[in-house]
DNA sequence: AGGCCACTTTACGTTAACGTAAACTTCCCC
DNA sequence: GGGGAAGTTTACGTTAACGTAAAGTGGCCT
């Protein structure tokens, strides 16, 4: 048994923990494009990669549209040279942002480190005033 | 010669290249503190440090308040037990968030190199029909 | 048939994080 | 003493990313 090739709305919001009504505007802003039966949306494995491609970038801070920069990505759209560029260019400027977001992370590590440190030093103090 | 030790609001906004309404915005968030000379607001180094912490934030998508939290655990204030206790705690919940987003940059940073080799490939293929 | 889901559309409301404009004060310079 | 330049307060405006309500549709169960 591979993977399931179609989802519900209410499916893929309990599976990412999303309000329906958020999927809806990922619809709106471009982001999905499930096809409908009736008037039901029905969502694609791809749909479904897309979302969680949007969820993972809401989670370091980026924008709807940036998020839909990097789905776009991934379609592989019948390019001319022009496109391919850009997209490399593109490709190569969120590579830099992540690069700046990692060192911002390891800092922040470090910065935890020597705050979690004074902590329990001020703890230890005051213990020994308990003595 | 050392550190300066006191700042225009001016002057932070070209460091860091906000503006002065960002800066005063922040003080109304209660994330910054300057004294004032006359009605002049006067900004120390902790004021500064503040501000880069807050930036950094913004750059990992930290709300404000979240930077407030972040810079509050470097003020070593006089504290209890119980005090001592929450912060230890905020900063494991940092620490467990810093770690997801690690992981996350690292995905997609190898989503980006497979982007950057289906692209290449692309490329390649026009330059053979040319030829 | 009645009822209960899960789904739909439409539309107005909300919050965070500033932008933008207007109308001051202060200081410095010529 | 007139005019920038940089600072200030007050206040309304704006954008992104949804929340929330209202009213309707379609299936399935009993």
């Amino acid at each position: 048994m591979t993977l399931k090739q179609s989802y519900g709305i209410g499916e893929l919001a309990r599976e990412f923990d999303v309000t329906t009504r958020t999927i809806r505007f990922y619809e709106d802003q471009g982001l999905l494009t499930p096809r409908r039966r009736g008037q039901t949306r029905i969502y694609s494995p791809a749909d479904r990669v897309a979302l969680k491609l949007i969820l993972r970038g809401k989670r370091l801070g980026f924008s709807l549209a940036e998020s839909g920069d990097l789905i776009r990505l991934y379609q592989p759209t019948g390019d001319n040279r022009q496109q391919l560029g850009a997209l490399l260019e593109k490709i190569e400027e969120k590579r830099t942002q992540l690069q700046q977001q990692l060192v911002d992370i390891q800092v922040m590590q470090q910065d935890l480190d020597a705050a979690e440190e004074r902590a329990r030093q001020a703890l230890k103090e005051l213990e020994e005033n308990d003595v």
